[in-house]
DNA sequence: TAGTGGTCTAGACCACAGC
DNA sequence: CTGTGGTCTAGACCACTAT
């Protein structure tokens, strides 16, 4: 039950007692809570109270509703591992882009849907490639997906001039990818920057990666330099934050 | 106005309509909105529902509400950027630990609590480590405050065998923190991982951090390991995404 | 004091899942 | 068909902010 006298609010009571009675293990992940019906009666309180109380859990991550069947303590997914050594020379010779030996490392079938445009490019992609606001730039617009669920989406840019002529304007870039390509046209990569931060996703993203509510998205931008310094792609990739971790690895100093 | 006949529930409807005004310029970040009861006039919907609308665009970061003055567009607060560079040999020599870097960095006062104690490693931890679980582990487990407020929480772990004795058991590490004692006990380090993720924040962690609705979390786990491979220190940093970026660079190969 | 968001109730109907 | 979550209304009172 509940304290009506407290001054807590009864939907955060309830949602704390529901967070207590999970976190102790009365119900495991996958389980069933009582309906919002029952609940209304073990706390005595309104359905709404009960449906905000939900809520909350609902926006941490901890509960998933299912309409018709119930609310449920949400399963925990399988976390995926990305390492920078994903963009290893030796797997582009192995004609691999970064993708295809995630997928190789992770044990799924990788497919995904490539669009290419051109566009001109707004001031962040401009100084990440260092070109101006309004220059061409190709764009590689793809969704990806790990046994034909998407798992992500990327948006590569390129300044035109980099990719006239070459496969990266088609939709198949061929084998081992884009960089592949920029390498052959005498582009050899020397560096790249990974630029990573998180946020809750737009709606378009909560669809296209069928998020379920309370899973944020992890952004990384992702800057290729050429050995002399000079930027040629930024990649904008969008993971859902509950089924990726990256890692990241380097020499102290 | 909305259409009660389309079979899109009403309040995605006004979420959809606040939105699209919002990303349209009408209302720029730090405005308030009209006020709840306000909006139920204008869409010819009741309160709930207005608070229903109101409540998907909190959950995604885009509005936050003050109890008594109204609802605002949030303000984009400043990113604070953090590089590897954070760790290098050259800013323990000029005293500095990580976070005093950054400070210098961000142009921030920093400031920080500290709470020393001890415990038994469990798994995950004992795993990064390479050590039993139940083994003994110090833990320095610290409050990180910009101009006063707090913006970081990390929790170090290092095996008791390499603190016995040193000023990391202590509050006060000393010139250049954890790492330069460990240096001065001949435990150079040789190499760090980090591994990144992000989730919805605990209740604790909300309040901790003062964190607006719809703002996820960072969650940084570093290891840092000595020249010969052994891992020396954990380190899980808990950050407001919508306040740091990470930034990570590596030579190609 | 007036206006704001926060909380809560009682009741209703709809859409979906599963027997 | 029953039970589930999803949506919505009308109305009420409380807590906070600003004048």
């Amino acid at each position: 039950m509940v304290d009506k006298t407290s001054g807590v609010p009864l939907h955060r009571q309830v949602a704390a007692d529901l967070r207590k009675r999970i976190t102790g293990g009365e119900f495991v992940p996958g389980d069933r809570l009582p309906s919002e019906r029952e609940l209304t009666e073990v706390y005595g309180v309104s359905r709404l109270t009960v449906r905000e109380a939900v809520g909350l859990l609902r926006a941490e991550g901890v509960l998933v509703a299912e309409h018709g069947r119930g609310v449920f303590v949400r399963p925990r997914g399988t976390i995926q591992r990305l390492a920078r050594s994903r963009l290893s020379r030796a797997a582009r010779a192995a004609d691999k882009g970064a993708f295809l030996a995630d997928a190789e490392a992770g044990g799924f079938t990788p497919s995904s849907t490539v669009q290419v445009r051109f566009e001109a490019a707004d001031e962040r992609i401009a100084r990440h490639l260092r070109i101006q606001p309004g220059d061409e730039v190709t764009v590689r617009d793809r969704v990806m997906r790990a046994d034909g669920v998407v798992v992500q989406l990327a948006v590569s840019r390129l300044p035109r001039v980099f990719t006239r002529g070459t496969a990266i304007e088609d939709v198949d870039t061929g084998p081992g990818g884009t960089y592949a390509r920029l390498e052959e046209s005498g582009h050899v990569i020397g560096r790249y920057a990974e630029h990573v931060g998180a946020r809750m996703p737009t709606p378009d993203e909560v669809s296209a990666l069928q998020l379920a509510e309370g899973t944020p998205v992890v952004v990384v931008t992702r800057v290729a330099y050429r050995e002399d310094g000079l930027p040629l792609e930024t990649n904008d990739m969008v993971l859902p934050a509950d089924r990726y971790e990256l890692s990241y690895e380097w020499e102290a100093e």
